[in-house]
Order: C-alpha cells, then sequence, then structure tokens
DNA sequence: AAAACTTTGTCTATTGGATAAACTAAGTCT
DNA sequence: AGACTTAGTTTATCCAATAGACAAAGTTTT
C-alpha cells in the first residue's frame, strides 16, 4: 500500500510504537516508555491517555522509587478483547479462545471425518460455540478470528489448494466473516505456527525465524523483519516439496526426492514398504511406484514401538531426523535466520530425531551459519498454530505500523 | 534502525517519494506527480523546490498543454554525480563510472592474477584510476563506490569468508573508505546483481526477485519486498550450498550434494573425471572422492565445444540446466519469488542449458507457482554486478524512507 | 478578437502533532 | 526541615501537510 506522510500517520506510528512498547516490555513507567522510545516525555503522556481512553492499556498503581517521585505502572490491557484462534487439520479441528496476550481462556477440538467444505464449517462451528459462550464481557468483544489451515492462502484469504482436504479455490474468509461478523484471518497452518512461536514461543523477540512444520508433509512459515513472508502470491514456505533427491522418491507435486517424502510422517509408508520387502532396494518397492503413499500406522502408534526399544522404528526415526537436518541446513544456508523452530506432529518423536537432526546440521550447515544459528523445537507444543491465528488477529486489530530507513 | 515519527520523518519520507517517482516515471509536472502520488500540489511544489536547488531534480522546460497552462516538466537530474561500482572477480577486477542512473560513462578491468588482499587493491587502484580521472565535473562529483565480492559480507562491510579468493575477515570498507574519501559499500557478488538486474536489467518493477548467479559456484541475491534480504548477519543467499543430493558429491563446505556442484561451472570437473573413467559410476571416480574439484576447462572452451556439436558436451550442460532448474525450482516454492533471473558466466552457455532448465522447472514446480512465475536470463549480461554495485552505492547516497502499515 | 473555460503552479490561513523547557507533584536522603 | 530526585503535566513554539483561493498561462468557443 502506498503511504504518504502527514501528521496522522506520525501520530499513529509513534502511537503502536507506544503500545508495542508497553505490550512488550510492560509494566513500565511513562518515563520508561519515552527513554525506551525516544519519544519526548509529553508525547508519551499524551498518546498513553488515549491508549488509557481505549483500554488497550492500563494503570496498575505506583512503582518502586528510585529516589523520587514514585512512577505510574503501566501495563498492556489484555483483558480489552478477547480472539479465537482456529487449526483446521485433516484430521482435527482445534480452536482456542484467547486474550489479547495469548492466554488461553478456554480451548475445544473435534475430530474431522470428512473434508467436504460443508463437514469442515459444521466443525468449526461446533468448536467455535462453545468458545463463544464463555467469551467474558469485555470493551471489544470478540476481536476477531484466525484460521490456520493445511494449504496454500492467497492474500484475500481464498484457500487456493489443500491437497490434503481436496480443497481448491475456497474462500474461507468471506464465509466465515459473514458467519460470526467479525474480521477473519486466513492463512497456512506453517505461517500460522510460525507467528505463534514468534510472539508467544520458543522464537520470541527473534527478528529472522524459520518455523519448520512436520506432520503428514512440512511446511515452514518464514518471519522476516518481525513479519510473516508470504512471498509474491502468498505461498511461500512450501518448503516440504523442496527437492533433496534429485531423482528421488516420486511425489505427488509430481517433482521427486521432495524433503516431506523423507522427514514427515509421509517417509513411515516408505520405511513400511521396505520392511515388507526387506531385500529390495527402494526404487523398486511399492512405495516407489506409487506417488506419496499414505502410512497405515501413526505417529503415536510408532513412537509407542520405538519407546519399547523397536531397533527398524528407532532407525527410521533417527534417518527422518537426518534427513530433517538436511532439509534445515538448505533453509539455514539460504536464509540466514536467526534462528529455527521446529514443530508438528512429528515433534512427538522429537527424542529419536533430535540428536540426528543436529549432527546433520552441525555437519552440513555452513560455518558461519553454524557459528550463531539457534535451534529449537517449539514452545507451545501442539498449540502453536492455534496461538498463532488468534495472535494473527489480534496483530490486525492493534495494527502495526513500521518505517524503514 | 528504531525510528519514531516526527515532521522530520514526514518530510523526508514525502521528499523520498517525490524523487522516486521522478526519477522512475520522469519527466512529469508537478501537478503529475500530485496525482501520482496523493501529495498535495503545494506539498510537492515545496519538495520540488528543495530537490531543484539541490540538483537532484532539472525543470526540463514546458510539455504539452491539455487544454490548459502548459506544464513545467521535471526530470530526474542523473548528472548531479557520478558513482563507481566494481566487481571484484576471482579472475578479474570489473569497474565501471556511472551517472545517477546506471548510465556507464566509462568501463575498465584487469586480471586479477594473485589473491592476496594486496594485489586485490592494486587491482582496484588500477581499474579505478581511469575512472577517477575522466569522472566529470559534477555538483556531488563522485558520490560513493560499489563493491561486489564473491563470499559473505557481514552489515559492517567486513567480508568475512571468500573462499575462493580465501579472504576471511577482511574489513574492505574501511580500507577503501580510507582510499578514496567517499562512501564504500559492500555485499555478495550475487547480492550486486540482483540489485542491478531489479534495477536497470530483467528485473525492474518486480517486488520479489531472486537472482541466481551461476558461475565458479552459485550465489544467489534475493529482493523481498523491492529490498535486499540479507539475513540475520548477512549471509543469506549461500544457495550454492543447498544439498539437492543427500548423500551426494562431496563438497568443500563439508556438506554432501551441493548444488554448486551440479550446476555450476564445478559441474565440469566431474564431467571431466568421468569422460577419463567412462565405465566407472560416479562415486568410483576420482573427482567424487575429493571435495569441490576445479575443472580444468573454461566456459568458453567448453561452449566452443558444444557449437561444434561436441555430443558429450551439450550432454554435459543439457544435465547442468537440468540441476539448475531443479535447485531453481526449490527456491521457488520455499520463496514464492514474481520473478526469478538467472546470470553470471555460465550463461554463457545459455543456449544449451536453458531449454533443460525450463522443463525441470515446468515438471517440478508446485503448479499455482508455475502458472504465475516468470523466469529470465540477465538483461544486463555480465554488468549485473558492476552495474548493481554502483546502483547499491547511488542508492545509499539517495536515501529512501519506507513505512507499511 | 473577446469571452469563457482549463490547467498549472503558488500563496495563505489553518490544522495538528512533536518538542523543549518550565512547572507541579510526590517521593527520598541527609 | 530542607535539599535533592524523579515522574508526569502544562505551555509556548515549531514545522510540515493541507484545502482552498488565487494568479499565470494556456486553449476553446462564440
Amino acid at each position: 500500500m502506498r503511504v504518504t506522510g502527514d501528521q496522522a500517520l506520525v501520530k499513529k506510528l509513534n502511537k503502536s510504537i507506544v503500545l508495542d512498547t508497553i505490550r512488550r516490555k510492560g509494566p513500565l513507567s511513562r518515563t520508561d516508555v519515552s527513554e525506551r522510545t525516544g519519544l519526548n516525555k509529553a508525547t508519551v503522556s499524551n498518546l498513553t491517555a488515549e491508549l488509557l481512553q481505549q483500554k488497550l492499556v492500563e494503570e496498575t498503581g505506583p512503582g518502586e522509587s528510585s529516589g523520587g517521585r514514585k512512577p505510574l505502572m503501566l501495563l498492556f490491557n489484555e483483558a480489552a478483547g478477547c480472539a479465537i484462534g482456529i487449526e483446521l487439520g485433516v484430521t482435527l479441528v482445534k480452536a482456542a479462545l484467547t486474550d489479547l496476550k495469548g492466554g488461553i481462556l478456554l480451548e475445544r477440538s473435534t475430530p474431522l471425518a470428512r473434508h467436504d467444505p460443508e463437514s469442515a464449517f459444521a466443525a468449526i462451528r461446533e468448536v467455535t460455540a462453545p468458545l463463544l459462550e464463555a467469551a467474558p464481557e469485555t470493551p471489544y468483544g470478540l476481536i476477531g478470528i484466525g484460521v490456520g489451515v493445511p494449504g496454500m492462502v492467497d492474500e484475500a484469504g481464498v484457500i487456493l489448494y489443500a491437497p490434503n482436504l481436496g480443497w481448491e479455490g475456497i474462500d474461507l474468509k468471506t464465509r466465515l466473516e459473514a458467519e460470526f461478523g467479525v474480521p477473519v484471518v486466513i492463512d497456512n497452518e506453517a505461517n500460522a505456527g510460525a507467528a505463534g512461536e514468534r510472539e508467544y514461543g520458543a522464537g520470541r523477540h527473534v527478528r529472522h525465524l524459520v518455523y519448520v512444520s512436520a506432520g503428514m508433509g512440512i511446511g515452514s512459515g518464514m518471519i522476516i523483519d518481525g513479519q510473516l513472508y508470504k512471498g509474491a502470491w502468498g505461498y511461500a514456505g512450501e518448503t516440504g516439496h523442496m527437492s533433496i533427491e534429485s531423482d528421488g522418491r516420486l511425489c505427488s507435486c509430481g517433482s521427486r526426492g521432495c524433503w516431506e517424502l523423507y522427514a514427515s510422517e509421509r517417509a513411515y509408508a516408505y520405511a513400511e514398504a521396505s520392511e515388507k520387502n526387506t531385500a529390495a532396494d527402494d526404487k523398486k518397492s511399492d512405495a516407489a511406484d506409487q506417488a506419496s503413499p499414505l502410512p497405515s500406522l501413526t505417529t503415536r502408534e510408532l513412537t509407542a514401538r520405538a519407546r519399547g526399544g523397536h531397533e527398524e522404528t528407532i532407525a527410521m526415526y533417527t534417518e527422518i531426523g537426518r534427513r530433517l537436518g538436511i532439509g534445515i541446513t538448505n533453509l539455514v544456508n539460504g536464509f540466514n535466520p536467526e534462528k529455527i523452530v521446529v514443530g508438528g506432529p512429528l515433534t512427538e518423536a522429537k527424542e529419536w530425531i533430535e540428536p540426528a537432526m543436529l549432527e546433520a546440521i552441525a555437519e552440513r550447515a555452513l560455518p558461519y551459519h553454524r557459528r550463531e544459528l539457534a535451534i529449537s523445537f517449539s514452545g507451545l507444543g501442539s498449540r502453536s498454530a492455534v496461538l498463532g491465528a488468534a495472535h494473527l488477529a489480534v496483530s490486525q486489530f492493534l495494527g502495526r505500523v513500521r518505517v524503514s530507513l
């Protein structure tokens, strides 16, 4: 959006700076805010007065004196409204009611048996109904709904392509806005997860973050300079289809050697096939002839086996970890993020995956990256995407102005 | 850099908008600028008056009347100063003196025989001397020097690691600023190339661009939202070390299957090895035991062979093209750029590379990317990096303020 | 050729937000 | 009790953008 400068912009920018400072670093006095931001004390006072009136900020009483008058501490009022975050999974729809700081007030989930849009809408209604009912009386009420979906989403909130749901061109945003009467943000599940981890999880205060979500596929959410990067048309982050074997396993996307065939739950299918057919080479087994076969066992079942000491399963997870590390190294070398956060259902097997993954990265990443890169697993567990989706709604509600010189 | 809003910022922003509009869309009347930018006529008049005084803009006389008073046309004054762009290659140092619009006033180059820093400085002195002498009398004189180097550069302009030169931790910026007494910008060669293509070449008006530079290695310059993306510590874009064969050829970086071993001039070495040892598998040949062997033949020699109809060479280029396409697909799936521009010395073999490359991308990229993605070869030929480097200096000189809501 | 209209660019008064500095309020230290 | 500190507000000033009036310089109509 093209913007020119005027006083209104200045005010919006500074107000956003003040609110953000209080939100992230609070409780703070007006003087603290002035010193941290470089804004004049009077400016901070004026803007704070408006934020107080808007109920976005509260005075929580006097703080400690440092040899003079006691400061009046300011705190972000997370109870000024609430948001709903939804993760529309392939088998499960999860939703959480949160305050403006990502605190969970209530959670619900329901299995998703059928994948037609109407069944999904019904599931969404089902999980959100108790949340809507439980929503407390607040100045702003429900400020919006965020949804993370397993597919590519364009800038208008239309789900362009969600192979695991069999959806193409579903205008979820318009539909939900009509139904709930509040602003709705739709984004990819990995993007939502990235937003969640960056705001409330393992990626706090990180400017350049890549969140890798591994489940029945792999998706990445990339945060560049504190903002979700969505690419030219909103479908950045399809790293699951990065080829790590030029002439490897055939993928349903039409390509070969896609990362997710080796480092997501999809890899189980190939392990199953080679177990049935131990002597045979990968390329000769049934699985290899078929594009992206689906596994018959779940992560829950396989981690149970691994815990029981089943060697083949442990070896399989070691290999998945190694392949995860190989793909992550590719992302690191290309992107130079400050931190990588790994999340998604596959992380239940973290115990067996992590060592091999870290080893692969340590061996393969360029030395300068290796030295400064931080890697961790999700800090929010299975809630990354729901919390991130809720945050997307909050973030849109609060607004944000950014200037770069 | 943290910025708060005040009137000075507003003015800087609007002035930058006006200058940019005139620079890109000129000649324009004040009214045109007002309409295009949304700024008030009076504001445009005031800012224009300052730009005229600063000699950055010129009045070029009356334009066509459209039924009223004739407009006074405004044009960016590219002759207000000049810049020098330098490409420090492994075997060649190139430099160009340009005006503020990237017009080349004079070019020089000199071979680089030895790689120690002092030899490189001497070469830089040698190529720039005639340019400095030829620099015309202008209001601002030489406004700065930009340098593209084959390695990783941090934010302070220190060359952290340039394997092909054997450099580590060379503070080129400070050194050159002391020598020339003007601001110096140092960046990776691929980043400079990306800037050049985006400003003056095949990537004009593209918001999200990836420039792939293929020569003795592969590097990428990524432009996100019109700005070079440098990653957390400035070393984004090392895509040459993206693994496209998890357990493939051993690379000097310590990893395996790095893209540049298959799709840059380095691939020649493996072709040479397998020619000597036709029956042997890649993994058993000499070349495979050694990390990143260097080829004995140059692109010039090999393209001559290919032109002569030498089948093995043509097959090799076809394979290089296919591998280029595989890596580019990975970038496309992850980044979703609007356009990919391929440049660098390897593009001399475009004729044999391009079909296989395009075919691989068409087969392998996700359908939604495929549909909208534009791919082209460098529009500036071997001048991408020099012109880009010069532009980096110009861009820093002119300054730029950006606001996003 | 005069009158009416159009377009360009400047001038003027107004608005609104940031700021420095003075000031008031409310504490601590000796 | 008096001196000193720190927090937050008030006041006068500055400055850039803006709308709208206006002057300048053209074209079109009568």
